[in-house]
DNA sequence: GTGTTAAAGTGAGGGCCCTCACTAATTCGT
DNA sequence: ACGAATTAGTGAGGGCCCTCACTTTAACAC
């Protein structure tokens, strides 16, 4: 409705936009999600680490840090702290003795399905402006970014 | 062509792919950054003030965190750097004397432009498999975070 | 078997961002 | 004139992420 100004829509103008966007969202995240009154007080980070884990019941850290786009250092630092926090485990891998598994501790396990919840709670008001038309064509536009590029949101 | 698989898309799904894609995108844009012949080895959110600053010819720091998404504190810590570096001045506000004015050095000044370009360029090829159509749409449907929110991205 | 490759981890250093708490100077309303 | 609000800054602490360099342990191919 106002966005037909110019010819080309400057890539600039949409990327900082995106940015942006993704900072405000980010904020959001962690504020509704520190209002909660989970038993664990996990950030948004340590949220999908935890959820990726689970979706795949079982997983390496270095496929860990592929699902989740982020450097193996990172994970490393992730885990360390939440087996720390008693919300994960580390165990040998039976076919690669080189490999560790992750693994939820049954602590975690437990709240698997509230903390899913209250994400899918807290993605909903933030996307509150949205119809749904607008979300499939959102979803479908930020998929664009990895085409090509062999990524499973699997999580 | 495959995104109108459920009835409602999950909100959780499209809310970590925007945080994801801007993860992707960012990482990318700082290699470019990075690969660029510019005489200042800048980061991409240290551009970003300095093009704010520019373009508002001179702002106040509050001012400025507003227009950056920021906290004060985080300002305060990169218009530091950015003034040991020679690119940015701090100079007294005449009508305010609690506050401060940011300016460009000469130095940064004679950059802006070859600056701009090089972010458009980069941007550019962030966006290289969008068409300007869907280049449109994303930029509209990225609005819809700010809707009410008195933005100005005038950077 | 020996050398290459892969998996995980470590330490150091840094960028960007946040909160909280507190100071100092100034402006402004009453 | 005085107290409240505003503007900027500081220090401490922390989260998440990155790079680079280097080690250890194992798998694997020849």
């Amino acid at each position: 409705m106002a966005g037909q100004d110019s010819s080309g829509p400057q890539a600039t103008e949409i990327v900082q936009l995106l940015l942006r966007a993704a900072h405000y969202i980010q904020q959001e995240y962690e504020v509704l999600l520190a209002a909660s009154e989970q038993p664990f007080q996990l950030s948004g980070s340590r949220t999908r680490l935890l959820l990726t884990v689970w979706s795949a019941d079982t997983i390496r850290m270095s496929e860990l840090a592929v699902k989740l786009g982020v450097r193996p250092r990172t994970v490393t630092e992730q885990v360390d702290a939440l087996e720390r926090d008693g919300l994960l485990r580390r165990i040998a891998d039976p076919n690669d003795r080189r490999a560790t598994l992750l693994q939820l501790t049954e602590e975690a396990s437990c709240q698997v399905h509230s903390i899913i919840a209250y994400q899918a709670q807290i993605s909903e008001s933030l996307l509150g402006d949205f119809t749904p038309q607008q979300r499939a064509d959102l979803k479908e536009l930020l998929s664009i970014f990895f085409n090509g590029k062999e990524m499973d949101f699997t999580c």
